[in-house]
DNA sequence: CCTTTTAGTTTACGTTGTAAAATATACAGT
DNA sequence: ACTGTATATTTTACAACGTAAACTAAAAGG
């Protein structure tokens, strides 16, 4: 029942497989199913062990974020890795962006959830960061090679931020209907480039 | 204890107050405020009577995010009235899309949680529109009167997707320190038009 | 007057997150 | 080797939740 003093590393590893866990029955069924009793069960402890290496519920769901971030981080980066050049590169990550949101939806809303507490972690942010890093080099380069002009930091953030709303009014059911994401996605794209393109 | 056979006014008076008394538990406590028996007590009633008047708690904040787009469309509609030309009326409602975000968090959380039912009640997507329908008005004179070119739809889409991207990253905080949400929307208003400006 | 219909409340159940208490195990000191 | 203490884990317990089922009360129809 206790063994004794636990090293650290193992204190890391329970926690690992909990939120591996905590992941997989968000994948397999949702958020809704991520119960405290349901989490004790995948993970084969009883449900108040988990408070020992969290502090609550809660924070749970916030490294459960932080994971989900850096798979979503991880899917950039390989897409990146398939287009040397930058425009076709942006592109890429555009339609990977909405693949993601599209083939991991329980994901997608644990990263993007409105109600989810505005100061972040350390290690959530630098996961945060590296997903965005991905489209930022691109634009970076976009711009070092002549094919977009002005500041890279907010044409990143442009480019970021229209092809988030687009997708999250999409899931939301909320884009008038005749206009599909792929659409407005193909419109934004030409748009913005029409309007950066040095 | 039961008088009987209500009118439909009646019926719809109570719903009509019972979703008053929800959305201003809402504006006061936030989101997770509205359990049944605190509306029941706000509303005056027992816990179960909202039953006889709505499928569900489910079917409730429903109605709820239903009077809010309405108030939303409102608040929109009064902004576009204070601007005859076009861009100058697109450009303050977006200001005001941003500034009804910070002003009503809640209300803005209900209306686009992204785990809501996908699809919509009638209400609910006549009250979308009618929002939506206030910026795309603005941006259909603006093709009319030769400031912008497109098609109106889409670049009514566009302008809203993209500032509805700024409005949620930044609330979640994902918005990399630095590009504050103002630079951004300053940003992309510009840019918007000038991609679009004929 | 009695029965039925309708409105509303009370009670009760299963589930949730988690605090508190109980239990089991390993090590330190004698 | 025995005992006490620190640690890990489980068991039990509680308040709050959404809501089904049972109950109560009053008006309408026969």
């Amino acid at each position: 029942m206790g063994r004794k003093k636990l090293t650290e590393e193992e204190k890391d590893q329970f926690r690992t497989e909990l939120l591996d866990a905590a992941l997989t029955l968000f994948a397999e069924d949702g958020y809704e199913a991520v119960s405290m009793r349901a989490l004790a069960t995948q993970a084969g402890c009883s449900a108040m062990t988990p408070y020992r290496y969290f502090e609550d519920k809660a924070a749970i769901f916030d490294a459960c974020r932080c994971r989900a971030f850096e798979a979503f981080a991880e899917a950039q980066e390989s897409t990146a890795a398939l287009h040397s050049d930058p425009l076709k590169r942006l592109s890429a990550l555009g339609e990977a962006y909405t693949a993601y949101a599209d083939q991991h939806p329980h994901a997608f809303r644990l990263m993007f959830e409105l109600d989810q507490p505005k100061a972040s972690s350390k290690d959530l942010v630098q996961a945060e960061r590296r997903a965005f890093n991905t489209l930022k080099q691109a634009v970076i380069e976009g711009v070092e090679m002549g094919y977009l002009k002005g500041d890279p930091n907010t044409l990143a953030h442009l480019y970021w931020t229209s092809l988030h709303g687009v997708v999250v009014l999409d899931l939301t059911g909320k884009l008038v209907h005749g206009r599909s994401k792929r659409t407005l996605l193909r419109s934004l794209f030409d748009g913005a480039f029409t309007s950066a393109r040095s």
